[in-house]
DNA sequence: TACATACCTGACTAAAATGGTCAAGTTTAG
DNA sequence: CTAAACTTGACCATTTTAGTCAGGTATGTA
């Protein structure tokens, strides 16, 4: 399973968004500065946010980006696929009925990681950005 | 957070020593085979294994590895913290004020990693070798 | 129309982590 | 005394990470 930086700064950066983009489009580089994350590779990071339908773009002079739901419509789940950040326990192909070190049979410890997969992916799934706003800010609605 | 083949190898290592060590020692190169595990890098990891007082060793012919607890006592948590394997998901120092950029304050998404470190580590104190042995012979007392 | 701003793309890279291997022991049962 | 098995520590190829760099292209505003 991974859980780098990218993944942290997808999370950071699109709280970020979610607090500044009601009025404009927010510049990577308005996020770059507050969070404290490289320009460039923020730049990296959107893209994919934007492939995967989760921010739109604006060109040009006043432009940048805007989410393309609600806070509560974005998943974790979502920002962490969308980033490659798979949370990936297994070592197997799930499908196949081979084990991890090429045996026939499922290795011993399979069910466990499985049932960790599952168990983080839920973690996930019932956080969106929404909840991160309002553990912050203290401040919502 | 980390979760690679030194803690994965880790536990199922340790499985199959549940199985396997009620009468004699087990000796490195039997789990090796029967697992498919590398000798060598079986050898680093039970080496933590020991100094975490998961395992005790027996030298000469006929030696080899024992649990040094029941399964049922050994949590996964103990065995992947022995081989280093700590769930460590916020970036920063939890003690300290400061936060991961370097800023005088706590980041926005500091608070969702703690929540997660958490949620992870409960799945991993629940579960025991014991409970993985059971989950996999079928045939348990 | 110029031009600054901001998005967009892809190649490149230093440093760290990973997943081992290799060599040279020491200990002890038989 | 010797073979099996633990012990220690150095070494290393490959991959991943966390970026940087160098060039674009689009567009609102003056
Ligand atoms: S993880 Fe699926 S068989 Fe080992
Ligand atoms: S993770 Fe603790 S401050 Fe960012």
């Amino acid at each position: 399973m991974k859980l780098t930086s990218k993944g942290r700064y997808a999370v950071m950066a699109l709280v970020d968004l979610a607090r500044f983009d009601t009025i404009n489009p927010v510049s990577l580089r308005d996020i770059s500065l507050r969070q404290g994350i490289s320009l460039d590779y923020l730049e990296q990071i959107f893209s994919k946010l934007k492939k995967n339908q989760i921010v739109k773009s604006t060109r040009g002079t006043q432009g940048g980006y805007v989410l393309s739901k609600k806070p509560n419509e974005i998943k974790l789940t979502n920002i962490l696929n969308a980033v490659d950040e798979k949370v990936k326990t297994v070592q197997c192909k799930k499908e196949s009925k081979k084990g991890c070190n090429g045996k026939a049979t499922k290795c011993v410890t399979h069910n466990l990681w499985d049932e960790l997969e599952t168990h983080i992916n839920t973690f996930f799934e019932k956080k969106s950005l929404q909840d991160l706003l309002k553990n912050n800010s203290e401040r919502v609605n």
